[in-house]
DNA sequence: GCCGCCATGTCAGCGGCTGACATCGACCGT
DNA sequence: ACGGTCGATGTCAGCCGCTGACATGGCGGC
């Protein structure tokens, strides 16, 4: 074995899970996170650009596969339905097995606005993505960004939604589901 | 005159975005910015929460215009428009007289992601207030949720586009101007 | 078998932010 | 007019997030 024991992120990864959900986030420091991860405060920085970060990570993924899930759709495929299409394919990461731990990590997030923040903003630029492909398919300004980020916000509650639900449906399902409403309250 | 000269809070306000136009936002620390305000850092905290927020203040009265435009309207009007009618009110507040701060202010924020964070989580806390007043009114979770996530798109749409404008429109204009993209996108 | 790489450690230091306590003009009641 | 309270500010000590600079030492390539 190396001079290192390997997997120094997801061990700091799951050190920061266990300390928050046992004192909370405020109540834990970065070199206590570190300590508890056989590593130094200086070491937990260079795996994650700051304290908050810990709990994001790996969301690249997901943000991968929906814009990967919206190149993906037929030109001629309408906008919103475009952007819908993307937002399904974020199923294929956050599958079934997934969901207890987004459950857990939900809860430290909604009890704690700087992470909400950062959850806000992440959300914010995979929209900015989206819309950005959807002006390279020649869809006009103004309508990429709206279908973009409406349908982010049917995605925010399909994602509410699929959290709380108990294996009843997949993420796929709810976003449907959120998206006929939204279409029932724009109409 | 008192023991202190009066305004210190807007004074901060000003130091604070003389200075950050100077030299950027991350270039100026709190303790520079009490300076020119002739007051102490420890007094800037007093005023403002944190380091961001002193560029946010003021948008408590922004916020209320909104949610109290919305409840000022009847109850039988659908949700979005109802929704709507509380954006446009926000125009008496973000007035022609506002609009070369507003821009000012808004160069600030885009170029500083911490700012953006928070900008987005203020403009999702009034989402979430207009969110809960529908809900008072007896619509639909689900819907009063999107309705009001949905017209903060447009919303913020229709900003961006004012700022840009030369007073040739107001905000309100903009907005239903962005609502009616909205219509076409999600139809 | 040597060497360079690279993940990690160590250390010093800045800036954001907070709690505790002191100060002293303004205002109020008598 | 006087005393007391109040409230905005100052002062100070200190924690924690975060960064730059430099050191260390197994591992893999040559």
């Amino acid at each position: 074995m190396g001079r290192w024991q390997p997997g120094a992120q997801g061990r700091l990864q799951q050190a920061a899970m266990e300390l928050i959900t046992e004192r909370g986030y405020d109540r834990v420091t970065v070199a206590e996170i570190a300590a508890r991860a056989g590593l130094t405060e200086r070491t937990f920085f260079r795996h994650f650009a700051d304290k908050r970060e810990v709990l994001f990570a790996g969301q690249d993924r997901f943000a991968e596969a929906i814009v990967a899930g919206l190149v993906a759709t037929p030109p001629d495929v309408a906008p919103l339905e475009a952007v819908v299409r993307g937002l399904e394919a974020s199923g294929t990461w956050l599958d079934d097995e997934r969901r207890p731990g987004s459950r857990a990590r939900q809860d430290v997030i909604d009890a704690h606005p700087e992470l909400q923040e950062r959850e806000l903003i992440k959300l914010a630029r995979v929209a900015s993505t989206m819309a950005a492909a959807l002006r390279d398919r020649g869809v006009d300004e103004g309508e990429a960004v709206l279908a973009a980020d409406a349908g982010m916000a049917a995605f925010r509650l399909a994602f509410t939604r699929w959290v709380a639900d108990d294996g009843e449906h997949d993420l796929a399902w709810h976003v449907r589901a959120a998206v006929a409403v939204l279409r029932t309250v724009v109409a």
